[in-house]
DNA sequence: TGATAATGTAAGTAAGCACTTACTTATGAC
DNA sequence: GTCATAAGTAAGTGCTTACTTACATTATCA
């Protein structure tokens, strides 16, 4: 009789299967959506009985704010730090390098953008997460630039505003060419475009 | 027998059924995007039969497509030349005027937003039809800032750059303000932030 | 004043949805 | 070994989906 079975697949502990079902769900709620989504596609893209993910989450709705708290702190304790390193570098150069490390970060993991806006659109009640004054990535910013203005680097007057508007430059950047699907859209290679940005908005607030 | 019937609904042409349910249409999916609107949702918001939808267009995509055409259309050929008239305008004014009339017309009407990004999310297919080169607002912009160059206003060498770096900048504050639904991120007021990006980014390229 | 063509509706259909139930099988502690 | 516990599955549930069919009502014009 257990000739006849197939090969075993080998049995995932509790913490490791939850793991597997959340990296497929990622997968797939970034690329379709909650609503364009089934828990049966979830299921399949990761080679298990679709019962099996009602032992981990109790609805889909569960799951998805799961996955949403899992990719926020990712980002917050994991990816944000690897940019604090450029401290050594004059001002434009450490600029360019911390918004070159935020889009090559979101061309490798895609998701993260996908997830931002598909949640916001989809409920409201998610959107306010993202773009707030306490975003982590945006009070990093902001202490960057009052540290470099305290050591005489920079005159600007308005350090947080300054700060917001480099966010908000490089994230366009990024809906265009992740979203919008159009990577030329500026016409110039992405390290041109970027130098352009912080050369600008220095020069612009500097004047 | 007819004294007993209801009091009897005043029956539209056709073309002015299919308006109707048009507009019903952009309301539900420009809020909750193409899989997370029904047909019957739509039938119920413009008080019709579910089966009337499928005299005017086959299948669901078929009128969500319809919807997606109409929207660029009403944009490119109503909403747009109504930003032309300032050439008499010095240059920081006209382009803070510009902006301001763009700010507005996305916020009084938020739907070319979302179904923007909505359409880009759920269809990449769809994607590329928003911000490529030849972008109506674009060109729009790219003409403006070229004959302010030719009149001597401008000495920027990169027009095209700039004309998208701006339009950059205004869409990420209106996606910030309608999607991510965070209104005071900026800190300041409207009008200040407006000020804020046109006098950077002119005293940027200028430097 | 009909004939006709179009607007409108009620009541479906098969397929797909999130979620459940009842059951089997492997694993680890003793 | 053995046995409790948890991983895993097959086969459903009732409901909703996009779309259809068959039929009723009204405007238009010869």
């Amino acid at each position: 009789m257990t000739s006849r079975t197939l090969p075993k697949k080998t049995r995932l502990s509790r913490e490791d299967r939850l793991d597997h079902i959340l990296e497929a769900a990622a997968e797939l709620f970034s690329q379709y959506g909650y609503q364009g989504t089934t828990t049966k596609a979830i299921a399949l893209n990761c080679n298990i009985n679709e019962s099996l993910i009602y032992r981990h989450f109790p609805t889909k709705r569960d799951l998805y704010e799961a996955l949403l708290d899992q990719i926020l702190y990712h980002w917050r304790d994991e990816i944000l730090p690897a940019f604090m390193a450029c401290d050594d570098l004059p001002l434009e150069q450490a600029l360019v390098k911390i918004c070159q490390a935020v889009v090559d970060q979101f061309h490798d993991d895609p998701r993260l953008i996908r997830m931002m806006l598909y949640s916001s659109l989809e409920s409201p009640e998610y959107a306010k997460n993202f773009f707030q004054k306490e975003l982590p990535i945006n009070k990093f910013l902001e202490n960057f630039l009052q540290k470099r203005k305290s050591r005489g680097e920079l005159n600007s007057t308005d350090v947080p505003l300054l700060a917001k508007t480099f966010l908000a430059l490089i994230f366009q950047h990024l809906t265009i060419k992740e979203i919008y699907q159009s990577p030329t859209y500026f016409s110039h290679p992405e390290t041109e475009v970027i130098q352009f940005f912080v050369k600008t908005l220095l020069n612009g607030v500097e004047a």
